[in-house]
DNA sequence: AATGCGGGGAG
DNA sequence: CTCCCAGCATT
């Protein structure tokens, strides 16, 4: 389908108001049906709604329930977020990949402590550190039940199929032109739920591949669905190329220790992480053999680590010995948790096959 | 208006 | 492999 310039939002008026007061109640029984029973639809407080949304930025449900429970259980309110250290936190945060989220959780949560509340308008959630124009919308309609029209990833997709819309998404203008939309459709009674059951559609069937479209509960009026183009929608045009990378990383070991270096806290990039060093942090290496390597993809760069054993002299520059059990103790980097967890299983092969030899 | 930011799962 | 995920902040 031919990609088109974001343009007059009106087109919404290819429903006929019948239509879309259909498509709101069609929405909201299919979505109390068949809703995911999700922990942070257990709750009306915003604190915990705001945590999730956070969360859910980019990041897939299945990956952030884990965290959010235990983020929940030592953070249990603003107070408690407020009061908390860098490394703590960091520590709840590991492996859920955007860290400057975290930061400007607390940032956001100090806020709260000094006004002495959960701000409770869409504009002073949208002021807060860390949240945009989605999440505030999410925020007031879910939590306080504004009529805020929420527009993500899955809006895009449902609102593109059911208006046969080839607006690209990946353009400047197709927020607002879909935030407009959405604004038109979003049931004024029950905003929150609105939102919600349209991207649990998104989630759920209007899928990126496949849409489900026998299984879902607006297929009679989806104009793309009527044209039998539900798989050339959304139209996303974008001139971003993955980038391949062969990067070594070493591995110096002795008396239990291993040498590993950490990234400054005023970073932008991963900040106060540890890693392996690479052969610019030591100068004067020794290398002794390869151990293995991994892959690991990060944004648009697809890497490949090796991992080589190696001595050092006396100069460290960076680095730090650190026990290999207390690793466990500091914030590591996802590349470091592999590595490590590389090293450790190609030990325990090697004691196996002794074992058998001897 | 474009770019960088993590990591993982699905196809 | 590629794509995409309940996006945001900075330039």
């Amino acid at each position: 389908m031919k990609a088109q310039e974001a343009g007059d939002p009106s087109h919404y008026k290819i429903l006929s108001a019948v239509e879309i007061e259909r498509l709101r109640k069609d929405l909201r029984v299919w979505y109390d049906s068949s809703r995911r029973d999700l922990p942070w639809r257990r709750t009306h407080d915003p604190y915990a709604i705001w945590i999730s949304e956070i969360m859910l930025q980019q990041t897939r449900v299945a990956a952030v329930i884990p965290y959010y429970e235990r983020f929940l259980e030592r953070f249990p309110d603003f107070h408690a977020l407020a009061n908390t250290h860098d490394s703590e936190l960091l520590s709840y945060w590991a492996g859920l990949g955007y860290y400057y989220r975290a930061r400007n959780l607390q940032r956001a949560a100090q806020q709260m402590r000094d006004a002495g509340s959960f701000p409770s308008t869409y504009g002073d959630i949208r002021r807060l550190p860390g949240i945009g124009e989605y999440t505030a919308a999410a925020i007031a309609s879910i939590a306080f039940n504004l009529p805020h029209a929420v527009v993500d990833g899955n809006v895009f997709r449902v609102l593109s199929r059911i208006f046969n819309d080839p607006t690209n998404i990946a353009s400047v203008n197709a927020r607002k032109h879909f935030s407009a939309i959405a604004d038109k459709l979003l049931d004024r009674e029950q905003p929150g739920v609105f939102n919600q059951a349209v991207m649990e559609l998104g989630a759920t069937l209007c899928l990126p591949k496949n849409p489900q479209c026998l299984l879902c509960p607006v297929s009679s009026i989806c104009r793309a669905r009527r044209s039998g183009r539900e798989n050339d929608l959304p139209v996303k045009i974008t001139a971003q190329k993955n980038v391949r990378e062969e990067r070594v990383l070493f591995w110096v070991e002795s008396g239990g220790k291993v040498l590993v270096w950490q990234r400054p806290p005023e970073s932008r990039l991963m900040p106060g992480f540890w890693e392996l060093p690479e052969r610019e942090h030591l100068p004067g290496i020794s290398i002794h053999r390869k151990l293995g390597s991994f892959r690991h993809g990060i944004t648009f760069h697809n890497y490949r680590f090796e991992i080589v054993e190696a001595t050092v002299p006396d100069e460290l520059g960076r680095c730090r010995w650190i026990h290999i059990e207390e690793l466990g103790t500091i914030p590591m980097s996802t590349v470091l948790k592999k590595a490590s967890r590389m090293v450790a299983q190609s030990r325990t092969r090697h004691l196996k096959l002794d074992g058998e030899v001897g």
